[in-house]
DNA sequence: CTGGCTTATAAAAACGTTTAACCGCTCTCC
DNA sequence: GGAGAGCGGTTAAACGTTTTTATAAGCCAG
């Protein structure tokens, strides 16, 4: 591979003249510049990243910290901030944390000593210290999606509460007053955050809660058998799945069941994808804006590298509620 | 940041004792390493990688180009691939390259220049030139799951020709004769080797091979039209559809035309993926070996990485079929 | 007891850049 | 006509490592 060396010897220059034409420095006369042009490019000289990283002390590169690339949410999410990135001359150092806490600390650290720009991390618990220090030692850091704790670091993500309580009381006005609510699990505060929304449209309405209504599936592999035992114990009119594998969850339930669907039981789910148009009756189901939540992830982030020191921010996108054909009136 | 520089202040000893510590490069004796260890607690160092890198000439990074990360198929492919990277202690720079083979180009050339160890590319295109230059440059490179051409790269990928003649040839088991086949480009030689594999399976079959039947659909947004169109004039009994999008694409062509399924007409898909249990009647489809595909691109590159320079192999996987309930015997 | 060999450590070079400092020259302005 | 500024370029320092080379001390043999 030639150097900048080898580019500045074939053009008889010195390597700051070089550096000068290639990154547009200081004025270089137009017969340098383009011997540098034209020894640039016999040599097919590219210059070296990571020298430049080292010297600058900017890699350009932004760590990503994922806990399931395979979801269909966060590999939007992946999409979408892959692309904000590279629009803006950055790459993305991909890591999955594959809901491993401890894993996700490894990586993150891993990540900083390759000296990454700053850090988007969607964790697998609420608010990780651990990420505070990182923050603290100068690496800018954005909290996505999974946004818990009295946090300093940016965050970005939906408006949870919000997000339910809409949900919830477009089941209640559909008719149904006993609903079961698919959550993964009530450790992360974002799921506390629907479990919150869904109790208070309960509430507005005059319908009391019911906690046994409230099912934890757990987030790795979430377990059918709780929602059977739900089901057949409470016969809930709809499920509020509210995360795309809790959907898939009670789908599963439903045919095992063998209920009628959508007349004897909804289902409205959190997320909307691709492939769950697959389902028909096709799902109702609350949208999170995939594309604006890596976008603005990205952004802050981006903000945060040019300089911006104030206060951390907190970005709460609001929902949509997809309307479709997994909810039927009662 | 805490240089090895102030390490070795702290610890009253030269850089260079430092780095043998923490590389375990020559003997250093105890009092020393212990001095330094302490220093190093005491100021949380961690090595800056980027220095490492341009010291060592090795980024402990590999660089991967896939067109889309939300088909289930490819995200599938990066978090195997991820971890066996990470498995082996290298980090993964990812790129989409959107289907756009000038963006891969791109893409590529900016990894070559952030000095990745080396390459994992899902080509848009069959066996593109500029892989072979940059291999020419010294970089390793593993083209994955579309590997085309009379390459002189690495390519690991599914038997595409045996996959879909298995494939046929179970519908034909099943009484289908008229057999629809979806394919997303013809460009593509691995869908070609799947349009093949078909061909042939009809032929020992002794069934009339109508060009007609072979549908292209396209690799961005596949058209529906086409799939409609097809089944109106042919009446076939049974789709193949090569690819998981067209799989999506077929259903909603069948529930447009409101054919009975899978009594009317049957469903032969291509991957396996959690979300397609949402289908009812679950889907039959050729399955690839996702894991295994990553972990040998991977394990491939990882060779080459340590000096293996051993003619460019061409690793084939088989699939397998998984006969679910969207195939109906005739 | 001195010359040579080992051995533990330090010093310095190198990796490929960017950039601050410098240098000789010409021009401008009192 | 001399001080300073501007110009176009070069030289050299710096980024933080690893690794090669140097060095000083200790030891052994002759």
């Amino acid at each position: 591979m030639a150097t900048i060396k080898d580019v500045a010897k074939l053009a008889g220059v010195s390597i700051a003249t070089v550096s000068n034409v290639l990154n547009g420095g200081r004025y270089v006369s137009p017969e340098l510049r383009s011997a540098v042009l034209q020894a640039v490019r016999t040599l097919g000289y590219v210059p070296n990243g990571v020298a430049q990283s080292l010297r600058s002390r900017k890699t350009q590169t932004l760590g990503l910290i994922v806990p399931d690339i395979t979801n269909p949410f966060f590999s939007g999410l992946v999409q979408a901030l892959e692309r904000s990135a590279r629009d803006r001359g950055y790459q993305m150092l991909l890591s999955s944390s594959e809901e491993n806490s401890e894993l996700e600390f490894d990586l993150a650290l891993a990540l900083a000593s390759r000296q990454v720009d700053g850090l988007i991390v969607i964790p697998t618990q609420d608010s990780p210290e651990y990420l505070r220090k990182l923050k603290a030692d100068g690496l800018p850091v954005v909290l996505l999606d999974r946004i818990g704790g009295d946090d300093d670091l940016d965050r970005v993500g939906v408006d949870n509460f919000q997000a339910a309580r809409v949900g919830t009381e477009f089941l209640i006005r559909q008719g149904h007053r006993k609903i079961l609510l698919l959550v993964s699990t009530l450790k992360l505060s974002n799921i506390r955050d629907r479990a919150e929304g869904y109790r208070q449209a309960l509430a507005a309405a005059g319908i009391p809660h019911d906690p046994a209504l409230v099912i934890e599936c757990g987030v790795d592999s979430p377990s059918l058998e709780a929602v059977l035992e739900a089901i057949q114990q409470h016969r809930p009119s709809a499920i509020f799945a509210s995360t795309n594998r809790l959907s898939l969850l009670a789908i599963q339930a439903i045919r095992r069941l063998k209920l009628g669907f959508p007349e004897e039981i909804s289902l409205l789910g959190f997320d909307d994808f691709e492939w769950s148009t697959l389902l028909e009756p096709y799902l109702t189901a609350v949208v999170q804006p995939i594309e604006a939540l890596g976008f603005q992830a990205c952004q802050i982030l981006l903000e945060r590298l040019k300089g911006d020191t104030s206060p951390p921010r907190r970005v709460l996108l609001p929902c949509d509620l997809a309307v479709r054909q997994s909810v039927q009136r009662r």
